[in-house]
DNA sequence: CCGTATCCATTCCGATACTG
DNA sequence: CAGTATCGGAATGGATACGG
């Protein structure tokens, strides 16, 4: 029996992007891309990571289309790879788990990265889940219905 | 030499976490432990994989502390697996996900399971960063810092 | 400097059988 | 029902060598 390769036709939208995210570089690719890294070299040196899987995740996410690659930039024949709006729609995630990483995984004065307002430099506001008019919502508020919108 | 096995000493809150949740099924284990599933059978039948493997993800999260295990609730002599804090802590980078996937993961008329208010049956509304003093921020507007709390 | 192709070691997952 | 133990196949990741 095939190992469970895709999520591709979950209706669960937790499982569905999986594929695109689930691995452990992808997400740091991404994040790395949020940074202002483009060159496949800058990539492999922030990374460490073999050049034949940063190839392959690099394809992996443009034909998932989070990042997309452009000509050049400087004069060379090569491609940088930029986040597509896709991609940068990542950034509440990203946010959403630094802040949660921070809290859970980090000593209270251990040294780390940390996500600030540049105009300020103050750390960005706790990020919360909110009802539609305005309430803060925890979990317990909440619960999953199946949506299926009117194809009219 | 051996592959990249642990992120556990880096000092990005984005890689650090990836061991407990960088895998497939542990997100999915955390979806459905948010809605209510507790019994390792109920788990099972959610998600369709091995025991061996659930067994193990189980374990995992229990040792990265985002599940906790209690003694019964009916007679049975066996275990429920529940959310700790750090575990329902999770909810905002879910809900982010959740509706990032929505957005670009699914057709405009496609069935999907959403994540509403329980008390209006509305959708919850949509996650933004803002800085501390309330303003809504762009990837362009943070930046990423070192921070070394002092060790007072 | 930017990748691609190949090889090898490790890991992971699924099925199954087994215990309580 | 709730797990554990074992096995085999598949996919992954790292190193390296090579080509544009």
């Amino acid at each position: 029996m095939p190992r469970r390769t895709s999520h591709e036709d979950a209706s669960c939208p937790v499982a569905r992007p999986l594929d695109a995210i689930g691995d452990g570089w992808s997400l740091l690719i991404i994040r790395d891309a949020f940074d202002g890294l483009r060159r496949f070299g800058e990539f492999q040196k922030s990374l460490g990571l073999a050049k034949n899987i940063l190839s392959a995740r690099l394809h992996s996410l443009v034909a998932h289309g989070l990042l997309h690659t452009v000509p050049a930039s400087d004069g060379s024949a090569y491609q940088e790879y930029q986040l597509t709006s896709k991609g940068r729609a990542l950034f509440p995630v990203l946010a959403a788990l630094r802040q949660w990483s921070e809290e859970y995984f980090f000593e209270p004065d251990e040294t780390r990265a940390r996500l600030v307002d540049r105009g300020t430099g103050q750390p960005v506001a706790k990020v919360e889940i909110h009802s539609s008019d305005g309430r803060v919502l925890d979990p317990e508020d909440t619960v999953i219905t199946m949506y299926r919108p009117a194809d009219a």
